[in-house]
RNA sequence: GGCCCGAUGGCGGAGUGGUGACGCAGCGGACUGCAAAUCCGUGCACGCCGGUUCGAUUCCGGCUCGGGCCUCCA
């Protein structure tokens, strides 16, 4: 690979754009903190893989080799931050009545469904946490001495073991308005638990022996574990969302320096990862972002109200990850306009020819180069986005070639243009309340009505029909749609 | 209370020290029996007050407003 145009990304330890230089030549190494899944997870949630999944395309597009890891969380998440407390997974259970094991399963499935239907390639594996719980132990034990000290409650670890503790979170680090209830002889407010004891007299259905007493590992370990397992200290890039980068990667950081010994090392060569990345918020303004509301969206919410999947990919990559999102319907209507005329554009290329192998256009080489340039910094899809467009709205263009570089840019955004159709974007809505094969029958009788020139009925049909949430387009080879009203 | 971020047209959202992308909506046109869909064209914006500068939306300060985190969150 050349690296004339060098990637570049913003690396939240330094709170600046950064050339990546991998740690291992041609390779990436990428760690995504994934789901903990105890529920579903709401298209909030959902934005952050859209995002790991367009750094891992965008590094594949520069010509790295991607090693692409993505946890799954099945223990040690509590309900809170406290070091005490329930365990998401846990409660759960408790509350559907079902083994923690079986709600694991249950919700880590419904998560892959919907990585699937975003288009999200699979990752070069998942690491589920329960997998590693030897490993995190052996990983606690060769810190605990240095590092730990333990408790009535578990091992903690003491943050002010290692050199710039929270330097990624940017906060002052000393213990401050301590809002968290404290647990007894925790030496710095900031100092977390790496394994949890189970109460005396309890029992829970996830638990294992250790030398500090049967217990579950403490979510931040998790972490730091399953990326030095998989990856090797140091790797690349580490992902997640902005809420990570106060407590949860700054705890992972530590971790890794006490494992790796160099608690006085530089920032980029101790933390575990050269680079941390975090892609912001999904904002809504009707706060249906909070799990804890009970009616949360959810991907599911989206297609139940005949929104395809892509539909909010291409809301995602509208944006740049860094900046935070404005979520509502009339966006995501928008977004579903402008999917579908993509779409129907790529189509008509793909159904005139293959994709050539070289280009030769003068402005669609300067539009993979411009579209090169924008994801080189720091991943702007808007603008990537805009220059997919052009190339697959050029007139007068060999289709062989325009198809080439549509299929060179979609690569990297993944809206799957090379195989999706328009009638793929035809969604049934739940409410419904007519099928498509009644539809078809009306659009047939329409057709004879207005052949026999015989306008009252055909439009008396095409207005029942729109009562019913359905649109008649008569110029359109598709002949008619749903038609999404919020 | 502490820490941090943001403010771009009707909505969303890029970007920039010197003609302010793009999408959706709107408007005009083509097409249509009329519409819709589609295609073509097009109007509209850098929160307020200072400062730096030849010149600021862009840099600095203040203000106002909004948001996030410090409690679980991607």
């Amino acid at each position: 690979m050349t690296d004339a145009m060098p990637l570049k990304l913003f690396n939240s330890l330094t709170r600046q754009l950064e050339a990546f230089q991998p740690v291992h030549p041609g390779e990436a190494r990428v760690y995504t903190c994934g789901p903990t899944v105890y529920n579903f997870q709401h298209i909030g949630n959902m934005r952050a893989y859209v995002f790991a999944d367009t750094l891992g395309r965008a590094l594949s597009f520069k010509g790295y080799q991607l090693r692409h890891v993505i946890n799954i969380t099945d223990v040690g998440h509590l309900t809170s931050d406290a070091d005490a407390g329930d365990d998401k997974m846990e409660k759960a259970a408790a509350q559907q009545g079902r083994t923690a094991w079986d709600i694991a399963k249950f919700y880590t499935d419904a998560y892959w469904a919907d990585i699937e239907r975003l288009n999200i390639r699979q990752p070069y594996q998942w690491s589920i946490a329960t997998d590693y719980v030897p490993r995190m132990i052996d990983f606690a034990k060769s810190i605990a001495d240095q590092h730990c000290y333990e408790l009535p409650s578990g091992l903690y670890f003491d943050t002010s073991t290692v050199a710039d503790y929270g330097r990624l979170a940017r906060t002052t680090t000393e213990d401050g308005e301590g809002r968290i209830d404290s647990v007894d002889g925790k030496r710095q407010a900031a100092d977390f638990a790496i394994w949890r004891k189970t109460p005396d007299g309890e029992t829970r259905q996830m638990e294992w022996d250790s030398p500090w007493g049967r217990g579950a590992p403490g979510w931040h370990l998790e972490c730091s574990v399953m990326s030095e397992a998989l990856l090797g200290l140091p790797f690349d890039i580490h992902t997640g969302g902005i809420d990570h980068r106060e407590i949860h990667h700054p705890n992972e950081i530590a971790q890794n320096q006490a494992f790796t010994n160099c608690g006085a090392l530089s920032c980029s060569e101790n933390s575990g990862a050269r680079i941390w990345m975090h892609n912001n918020f999904l904002i809504d303004r009707g706060g249906k972002m909070s799990k804890s509301t009970g009616d949360f969206l959810r991907l599911q919410v989206l297609v139940d109200r005949g929104f395809h999947p892509l539909t909010y990919r291409l809301l995602c990559l509208q944006a740049h990850y860094r900046s935070e999102l404005e979520f509502s319907f009339d966006n995501l209507g928008a977004a579903a306009t402008r999917l579908k005329r993509l779409v129907m554009s790529v189509a008509q290329v793909r159904g005139q020819a293959s994709p050539a192998k070289t280009v030769t256009h003068p402005r669609l080489i300067e539009l993979i180069e411009q579209f090169d340039a924008a994801v080189s910094e720091d991943l702007n899809t808007a603008v990537g986005l805009t220059l997919l467009e052009e190339a697959a709205f050029m007139k007068k263009v060999d289709a062989a070639e325009k198809l080439t570089v549509i299929a060179r840019m979609d690569a990297v955004l993944g809206l799957n243009l090379l195989s999706i159709d328009r009638t793929d974007l035809r969604v049934r809505p739940t409410n419904a309340q007519i099928t498509a094969e009644e539809i078809d029958h009306d659009l047939t009788r329409r057709k004879e009505a207005r052949a026999a020139k015989d306008f009252a009925t055909s439009d008396a049909i095409r207005d029942a029909l729109l009562t019913k949430g359905v649109e008649m387009m008569d110029g359109d080879p598709l002949g008619w749609d749903w038609k999404i009203s919020i």
